[in-house]
RNA sequence: GUGAGUAUAGCUCAACUGGCAGAGCACGGGACUGUGGCUCCCGGGGUUGCGGGUUCGACCCCCGCUACUCACCCCA
């Protein structure tokens, strides 16, 4: 036998069983954006490197360590230019924006994306090599009104998911005229206090000391306890913006946490940040991994990649997150077809090929099994595939014209006409 | 990159102190000649992750490797 070529780690099939779920989250995506005015952008999934060192940020760990970076091969006269898988969505729909003049001809638009993205982690549970992501950008608008409306929509999806243990969190972290002082009060207060520190933070305190805040351990945690938050140290537009932002919040009765503990990985973000966070624990639950869905404001970045000073705000959601969450609760995403043909007999076989054929092309989804058996096999496998009715098409039911039509969930059966056959299906609101 | 745990049938797991590798689920068939689910019966399936060592004998003990899982880190 020959040796097994085995799928690269931390990328993983889906299979058709795990496809209801996708579809389903995929439905929703599209629906409630589409609600919201948003519309779709697809961006290639390699992009010159560049883009995501000034969009990400090179001292991100995403950018530093985790992309897959590649040369490309050299043409004739010129050097091979620098590609990456991306490991984002917003930088690549940023500039695809900014590359068809979209902010020249559109003052505000609404974008979302839904795709693979690819970060080389070591994985657990939902996180992985590749993996998916949707998000949904507003650009050209400064004003909480966005930030407001984003969030609802996202708030939104989550709850057209079923997804009713998941919180906002919410927090800012200022912008250019009040996040260096900000900054430089929690340096000042971690200073003192480094020896209560893990070695992580020390070396974090240099580093990104925003990340102090975030660390699990509980001395840390003790520590900086009585930390110098970002919303005290806010310029006054910044503390407007936040302070009306939550005054949108209540007004769409939109429940979240002040989380002066949440820091976004990518240095673009501005103001506003949040994440919604999966409180589900156990089997179904996500472990530590249990951010769904996060975003932000990002007003610079835009600018920062070429393109006119275009204030932004944006989510992203993990959907192999959400895929989790969904099979971890026991709903069922089955995709059974309407209707089984169970055929007996050769014409007849020959007939039930035609009629699903002609039962198809009317919209109805139609299953049969096309190897030849009895008919008990054919009724295990219509109740396999989740079939909500079968049609048992006999060599004397064809002679009249008719057959029997059982509905799986009760097991009445009565005779129909194959002429009126879709009418009755419509008719029985499969 | 760091740490811990796990590795036996497609899946979930058994197998006493080292003594013939098993069950449930799933799959195929039958009980039921043209009616699914429930029940009962039968069946196919295995290089026990890989390599070495100890032993009369290794799924079991020892060493190495690999993979996976979870956690850290980081992030959605």
């Amino acid at each position: 036998m020959a040796e097994r070529i085995t799928a690269v780690k931390g990328m993983n099939d889906l299979l058709p069983a795990d496809m209801g779920r996708w579809h389903f989250i995929e439905g929703k995506v599209r629906d409630l954006l589409g609600r919201y005015g948003f519309a779709e952008v697809r961006t290639p999934i390699l992009e010159k490197t560049a883009l995501f060192v000034r969009g990400v940020g090179e001292g991100t760990d995403i950018v530093g360590k985790e992309m897959y970076t590649f040369e490309d091969r050299a043409g004739e006269a010129q050097q091979g230019v620098m590609l990456s898988l991306r490991p984002e969505g917003t930088a690549p729909a940023v500039r695809a924006a900014i590359e068809h003049n979209q902010f020249g001809q559109e003052p505000l638009s609404r974008w979302y994306y839904l795709g693979p993205m690819f970060r080389r982690e070591r994985q657990q549970k939902g996180r992985y090599r590749q993996f998916y992501q949707m998000g949904a950008e507003i650009y050209g608008s400064a004003e909480p009104f966005a930030d407001a409306e984003l969030i609802d929509a996202g708030w939104r999806f989550l709850r057209a998911l079923g997804l009713d243990d998941v919180t906002l969190e919410l927090n800012t972290l200022g912008d250019e005229a009040c996040r260096p002082a900000f900054q430089n009060a929690l340096i000042t207060f971690l200073r003192e206090r480094t020896a209560e520190l893990c070695g992580d933070c020390q070396r974090r305190m240099e580093s990104n000391p925003l990340r102090v805040l975030d660390c699990k351990n509980e001395r840390c945690k003790a520590a900086v306890a009585g930390a110098p938050s970002s919303v005290d140290h806010l310029c006054e537009p910044c503390r407007a913006h936040f302070d009306a932002l939550r005054a949108l919040l209540d007004g769409l009765k939109l429940p979240y946490v002040l989380n002066p503990r949440i820091v976004r990985g990518l240095d673009y973000y501005t103001r506003t940040v949040f994440e919604f966070v999966s409180r589900a624990e156990g089997e179904g639950g996500l472990g530590s991994q249990n951010t769904v869905c996060a975003g932000g404001r990002y007003d610079r970045l835009i600018k920062s990649l070429g393109g006119p000073d275009v204030p932004a705000v944006g989510f992203a959601a993990g959907l192999d997150r959400l895929a989790l969450l969904l099979a971890g609760s026991g709903r069922s995403f089955a995709e059974g077809p309407h209707l089984f043909i169970a055929s007996l007999g050769e014409s007849a076989r020959v007939r039930a090929l035609a009629l699903a054929s002609e039962l198809r092309a009317e919209g109805f989804k139609i299953d049969q099994d096309l190897r030849s058996g009895g008919l008990k096999g054919q009724m295990r496998r219509a109740d396999k595939v989740g079939a909500k009715f079968v049609l048992v098409l006999g060599e004397d039911e064809l002679a009249a014209g008719k057959a029997k039509l059982k509905r799986m969930e009760t097991g009445e059966e009565r005779e129909v006409l194959l002429d009126t056959l879709a009418a009755e299906l419509r008719a029985c609101g499969s």
